[in-house]
DNA sequence: TATTTTACTTTGATTATCAAATAATCTACC
DNA sequence: GGTAGATTATTTGATAATCAAAGTAAAATA
């Protein structure tokens, strides 16, 4: 087998079980997969406007409106008023949607040991490495 | 930072980014991201039962029972039943699937070629070897 | 043989989604 | 300044995806 077509197995294939340990662990929280994954987002990088978010999820504004509504709603997310550009709109995490995300993000960290576990330390500095070099490519 | 949280932070930013772009690419198809997805992991895997591939996708089955009727539908899919066990049920690409599931693909290796063109050789192959190994722990 | 478990489907309700239309604001150009 | 076109977000109406729970049929078990 190619090299290419061996990176893409693997990557991929870490891709698909990432994604269906990520519904398994949402199967269990109180929060749909789209309400955690909004709140994953924000955590990770930071308040941003709708726009944004909306590209970082995959979906139109459209719906990114009606979602954060719920999430407002819920006391998760609040919507911030750009003083710059009137038209634009920061959505932010809450302390309880931190608090939320905190939590699911110790769950990715406990997978992350998980699947890390029989890496020697030079391993896994090379994976960072490699990883790091791969995500600047998207 | 620690090694596991550089770790976690490479591993899930990898993740979105992929989701990102799996949304972007099945936007200008004809195909929804549910339908792809199922096309993907039976291109992936080869056939198998309602309830493998669900565990797969990640959703219920009685979710994928109307998910499989429409690709049925579709001519992308067919229902195969066990003579062994005939409350089993094993779904298959057909050859409409299965072209549609290497249209995809090869966007996918088109990707993987883009996300690792900086890389050497040796660094391919060590990121092929240490993917692996993540991958058998899941 | 009777009971329990397993594999899948059906049903009814809810949630997520999009595309298109709308509203407000900004930018650029005259 | 004023206007035309682009940008940002929301609303609306329709469709698709999802789940939980109940139902059906077959297999496994006791």
């Amino acid at each position: 087998m190619s090299t290419i077509v061996s990176l893409n197995k693997v990557l991929t294939e870490f891709y698909d079980k990432m994604a269906s340990w990520e519904s398994s662990v949402v199967r269990e929280s109180e929060y749909s997969l789209a309400q955690l994954h909004t709140l994953e987002v924000l955590g990770n990088h930071g308040a941003m406007n709708m726009k944004s978010l909306a590209h970082h999820l995959g979906i139109t504004t459209g719906t990114l409106t009606v979602q954060v509504d719920k999430l407002v709603k819920l006391g998760l997310l609040q919507r911030r008023y750009s003083e710059q550009d009137r038209r634009s709109i920061t959505v932010a995490l809450t302390d309880a949607g931190q608090a939320i995300h905190e939590h699911h993000n110790a769950l990715h960290l406990s997978l992350t040991e998980e699947l890390t576990k029989d890496l020697s330390q030079v391993d896994r500095d090379a994976l960072i490495a490699l990883l790091s070099k791969v995500n600047q490519e998207f």
